[in-house]
RNA sequence: GUCCCCAUCGUCUAGCGGUUAGGACACUGCCUUUUCAAGGCAGUAACCAGAGUUCGAUUCUCUGUGGGGACGCCA
């Protein structure tokens, strides 16, 4: 029987969620939809400084606001809560109960200060900085004795003197050598809080907290970025020490900014929201990000036509830990926008206008704003439609919507010009009599209009077009007229026409 | 500094000893379109360096160089 699998995305909440951590959890969520497995999200909030509350919850936000759900976590809660490291102090401390009793791990009453200072001077010998083992060495009676006097102590892991040798799913062997990671921390020292006093222990710290909660959650493959790759060498101890069978590791290359370095806001690094709220498409992001730093293993026919465009469906399907890439890559915004304007054409228009609506009502211009209260979703819809396929982003769609929203905009220079003249005149007195014949503007009858304008009028080319455009649209360049017509209706074509021919042409 | 990882067009990547080194974004040109886009077609553009292994290295090995990560009572 095959295992089941389960894979998680274990945010710290110490601020919202940035690129890097949207493609970690979308690929544990490919991994987890193409194997019907489960997954799993872990707040790891042990760090009580830095997290907070409040970030836990735009966390969990942003999550939903990319659509996805995971399968346990603490707001859907699972058979293996709690999901907050937090909520968990007592499972850890019986943990580190076991490792004191077997004498794997030590108390340490060193304080921070001289455990960093002892590390700037080993840095300085150029040596790699680690513990030098002075409460390694203290008697159980003495520690005991230190605690009860009222010293407080963290509790450190003796680290065996052994090689490691990591097998990544992503990167084949990987060799820690002996001697390379020293003793550790896996407690910090107790505050004064009542659970921490009660239990006996301090918060504990991320390798062991994480090593605990994965396998306890029956973890199977930890999917996560390589800078927890080094860190790795400490969580194999600790699954040696508990004799605890490995989950597979895939450790993926980092996400870099435009200049090579690690992502950060001055080289474009953004949360999601940033991105939704800039106007992108959450299925356009996480398309984008699925293919970066990972590829198909085959290659794929996908419904779209385009090699890189797939649907969720597609993409689940196509995921591999084969595909995962070791270099790390950079984050090319210029690719995300031409998927974006991509996925404004391919999606469904009720779909984008979903996602455009509030661009629309917290729009700056006035005119939309006050539009938007006149008019039907199913009209909205319809507008959408039209705009989206002239634009990259949400967010440029209230602007270009102003050609429905204003029947007497303000017009540039060459378009004034484009009006004067007496041809022009000609054409906008058919036209207006024209339209004004038929009963409803729909596209087929403004083309046949429009082609019986020029011969009655007879004018063609730009010099037709352009006067009709501008008429009735305000402005030169736009989606094509047939198709803005019939959203006006006739009478408000027929306004516009009026008040450009009073305005230009009389 | 030490340890770990990595290295193909500007960017994301295919390649797993013999290829005209393929695709995507961007860029350039052409076609299409009675606006602007989109779309179609074509083009420019890459194997970090040096040794070795081999009949033959982009591909395997070593060294160097460059980049990333880790070395925390951060995750």
């Amino acid at each position: 029987m095959a295992e089941i699998v389960r894979v998680r995305y274990a945010p710290s909440p110490t601020g919202h969620l940035h690129v890097g951590g949207v493609r970690t959890l979308l690929f544990n969520s490919l991994f987890a939809k193409k194997h019907g497995g489960k997954l799993i999200l872990r707040i790891e909030n042990t760090d009580q400084q830095r997290s907070t509350p409040e970030h836990e919850q735009t966390l969990l936000q942003d999550v939903i606001s990319l659509g996805i759900t995971p399968d346990e976590g603490p707001d859907q809660g699972g058979a293996f809560a709690p999901y907050r490291q937090s909520d968990r102090m007592k499972i850890y401390a019986d943990h580190v109960q076991m490792l004191l009793d077997q004498n794997l791990a030590y108390p340490c009453f060193c304080s921070a200060e001289t455990i960093s200072a002892k590390r700037e001077a080993a840095l300085k010998l150029s040596r790699t900085p680690l513990y030098d083992g002075t409460c390694a060495k203290l008697s159980k009676e003495e520690s005991s004795n230190r605690i009860k006097s009222g010293e407080r102590a963290g509790i450190r892991f003796r680290a065996p003197n052994i090689d490691f040798v990591l097998k990544d799913e992503v990167r084949g062997s990987v060799e820690f050598k002996a001697g390379s990671v020293g003793d550790f921390l896996i407690t910090r020292s107790p505050q004064s809080s009542e659970e921490e006093v009660a239990l006996g222990i301090g918060m504990p710290t991320y390798n062991f907290a994480c090593v605990v909660d994965d396998h306890l959650m029956g973890m199977t493959h930890i999917i996560r970025g390589e800078d927890h790759l080094s860190n790795t060498a400490r969580q194999l101890m600790i699954y040696d020490a508990f004799h605890w069978d490995l989950p597979k590791f895939a450790h993926t290359a980092m996400v870099l900014g435009s200049d090579r370095q690690k992502l950060s806001k001055r080289n474009g690094d953004a949360g999601a929201h940033d991105y939704l709220a800039q106007g992108y498409l959450k299925e356009a992001l996480l398309n984008f990000l699925a293919f970066l730093g990972w590829h198909p293993g085959s290659t794929l026919t996908p419904r779209s036509g385009h090699p890189e465009i797939l649907t969720p469906e597609e993409l689940a399907a196509a995921f591999d830990l084969d595909g995962l890439q070791k270099a790390p890559a950079v984050f090319d915004l210029e690719k995300l926008r031409w998927m974006n304007a991509q996925y404004m054409r391919l999606l469904p228009a009720e779909r984008v206008a979903e996602a455009a609506r509030s661009f629309f009502e917290n729009s700056e211009i006035e005119s939309v704003r006050l539009g938007m209260k006149l008019i039907t979703s199913e009209w909205f819809v319809r507008m959408v439609d039209l705009l989206r396929m002239d634009h990259t982003l949400l967010s440029e769609l209230p602007l270009a919507s102003r050609i429905l929203f204003e029947d007497s905009p303000a017009l540039d220079e060459a378009s004034k010009q484009a009006l004067l003249g007496p041809e022009s005149k000609a054409v906008l007195i058919a036209l207006e009599a024209a339209i004004d014949a038929v009963p409803e503007l729909t596209s087929e009858v403004f083309l046949g209009i429009q082609k019986q304008v020029g011969v009655s009028a007879q004018v063609k080319g730009k010099q037709l077009f352009m006067p009709i455009r501008i008429a009735t649209t305000g402005a030169s360049h736009g989606p094509e007229v047939k198709n803005i017509v019939p959203l006006l209706g006739k009478s408000r074509v027929l306004k516009r026409i009026r008040h450009t021919r009073e305005q230009f042409q009389s």
